[in-house]
DNA sequence: GTCTATAGGTGGATAGAC
DNA sequence: GTCTATCCACCTATAGAC
């Protein structure tokens, strides 16, 4: 069936993608974990640069949609707490997670080709996220006016990373305080909560001190 | 002469694994980039994957072996801010900065690697990171005893993401703003003083709230 | 220590039958 | 749309001369 050998190639290199990376899977392995013969990649999609743009572009685009929604949804006077989670939640929401809440594949292979960031993708990546950044640091610079808009930039960045290492290493992060007995709940649900207090807090940091030359030593 | 071929592979390994990640740089492109010989790689560190761990182990250590110099020097009633200037200033001082303060490439390829996460690099990072992370959160206990010690787990990893994530884009996000005149410093000094202001305000943060799921719709 | 040459394998992509 | 067979460029690693 076509539409399914379709879905069943972004399905599997979604996972190996968020597992290995772009460069380190293989055209093999993937078609064979989807089941699906040597040659389909090239018929259905072109390359496998053109894969990996589609299957970015299946889970970002609904993402970027609902946090450009949320973010007009917002009231003028909305807490920078808000926006944030306008920023965050559609991340972690609407099939983000596995059956038992914890943070699934596709979250990873975002996290994943953000930073690996194969020369095909920048420009893709910069598309989809250079409109949304300006707004959501406008906005930003609206519940802090006292913190100049480059400081507001930086943040929403720092953001973006936090969001990315979480993302691609959720399950990393609990299982080794888990290997010492102690229990860390990861379902997408605390790891949403946590980030949005963590990123509120930081966004609404007061202003960089400049730093003493001689501390640092 | 071979000490300095030695070097000239190191330092070549390391900007081409910043730049590109570990699985798409070749070893022809490297030892071109080192000129030296296709075969030097080999007989000096054995393979590839050794030579990615040598370009790491040259950083990281000198760093690790700082932030923990630091935490020890710490008073006791120190403030979390002090702790993670101890966590975060010795990755930006020392050499990890051009002649212009801009952000090195040697940052670039622990932020990159670390993500990347070859299966081979995965104990070496472990390893390195296992017992300070430990510490570091311990120190932030003592600094926030309101918060759960899984809180400060979660978000001593979000700092980590944080600088991961601006070691490897530092100047992709200033160029973005410059490219519309508006002028971004981002040599190192500056990024170390916004990026602890930030992590000191998301880690002192109030503990998260439980999620409103309605909220999210 | 450095070089050339090459082994031995895998990569992405395609041609053409069905 | 799916398959087999295959091309050929490129990969890491090594053998052996210098």
């Amino acid at each position: 069936m076509s539409t399914d050998t379709k879905t069943a190639l972004l399905d599997a290199a979604e996972e190996l993608f968020a597992e290995q990376g772009f460069a380190a899977t293989s055209m093999r392995e993937l078609t064979q974990r989807a089941a699906a013969n040597i040659a389909a990649v090239n018929y259905h999609f072109g390359s496998k640069a053109d894969l990996a743009k589609e299957v970015l572009r299946r889970r970002i685009e609904p993402i970027n949609r609902e946090r450009a929604r949320r973010l007009d949804a917002l009231p003028d006077e909305a807490p920078a707490r808000d926006v944030l989670r306008a920023f965050l939640e559609p991340v972690f929401s609407g099939g983000a997670c596995e059956s038992d809440g914890s943070v699934h594949g596709f979250c990873r292979v975002v996290g994943r080709l953000n930073v690996e960031q194969p020369p095909f993708l920048r420009e893709f990546f910069a598309e989809q996220f250079r409109g949304l950044a300006h707004r959501f640091t406008r906005r930003l610079a609206d519940c802090a006016p006292h913190l100049p808009p480059e400081t507001l930039w930086w943040r929403l960045h720092f953001v973006v990373g936090a969001l990315a290492h979480t993302l691609m290493n959720a399950h990393l992060i609990a299982s080794i305080r888990e290997a010492e007995g102690v229990v860390v709940p990861h379902d997408a649900a605390t790891i949403a909560g946590e980030l949005i207090a963590f990123a509120t807090g930081g966004v609404l940091a007061p202003e960089p001190h400049p730093l003493d030359p001689e501390a640092t030593k």
